[in-house]
DNA sequence: ACAAAATGGTAAAGGTGCTTTACTATAATC
DNA sequence: GATTATAGTAAAGCACCTTTACCATTTTGT
């Protein structure tokens, strides 16, 4: 006989196995083209650039919860390999301005449907098997797991 | 009038955030007692020991998914900071086998009690606002999610 | 208006944890 | 007993991060 806590357990061994997979996926460089190899972090910077026209260096980093001086790193690699530009504004000559040359376009469109294929996919596997409620409802449990980490974070910020 | 696929977004979102606050949590050392702080990296593999009496280090490195030398490093590591003893079993002196040290264990331990007080939590919560079947139903559609990144990997994997 | 403080960005040095390559030493196999 | 396989380590290097220190350009306060 399986208790709640049997099965609760269980969804969490899902959970962990996701997160698993996931961080396994984000250590993989994706191949976009016979020539074009990023990196996850490449990918996200330039998708972050891409979702976020105009932003600036220190604004990049607290995107990605890094330093200044890391997102100054990242994005120096970035435009030395061809993909983002940096710029003034007109009226500013201490602020950069972030935008993607073609090729960073070209980069950030083929992540986006290839994310998009993905998205597609899991949500046709999941309204064959899956009612709205249904979905609706494993939206909430996941809202409490959120709220439940959200309290340990806060405790871990607050000692330091 | 929220559509399914909505819902599906919202869930997908949570999910998200659910692994991005993970990743921040790994990403943080653990002050376990006034002096013990661990990065995650090697609580984890003090905990991999404990549940693995005898592991040697190529099963170490395995069971994380990083290369032997990788899993030698670590173990060095902690080998240096007194949490972990090497030795050789009596009939081989080609093998390590990797057991805890007194301070290894209270670590161990002192991971274990943490885990579990996090996790009995989380359950309190979920049990009370979810019934048995709900959760069943969740872990349900978890692992669909789970099939579906296998289902990347593997492409991921065969394509080098 | 102009000195002082704040802000955006970069450089240098160093840390962590990984990889690959090359190398030992021991064990297994023919 | 010679060869091959296996467990572990060392060295070098990479990706990405941090901190510190430093410029250059605003912004502010008087």
């Amino acid at each position: 006989m399986k208790t709640q806590s049997d099965t609760i357990r269980i969804l969490l061994t899902h959970m962990q196995r996701i997160i698993h997979k996931h961080s396994f996926l984000e250590d993989h460089p994706i191949r976009f083209a016979k020539d074009i190899v990023l990196t996850p972090r490449e990918i996200h910077t330039i998708q972050a650039i891409g979702e976020h026209p105009e932003i600036n260096i220190k604004e990049l980093g607290e995107l990605f919860g890094v330093s200044k001086s890391a997102a100054s790193q990242m994005t120096a690699k970035l435009v030395g390999k061809g993909y983002v530009c940096k710029e003034n504004p007109i009226d500013n000559n201490k602020e950069l301005r972030l935008s993607l040359t073609d090729a960073g376009r070209q980069a950030f469109h083929a992540h986006a449907c290839f994310h998009g294929k993905h998205l597609a996919e899991l949500e046709k596997c999941l309204k064959s098997e899956f009612s709205d409620s249904e979905t609706a409802r494993t939206a909430e449990l996941l809202a409490i797991i959120e709220n439940v980490m959200d309290k340990r974070i806060s405790t871990l910020t607050r000692e330091g």
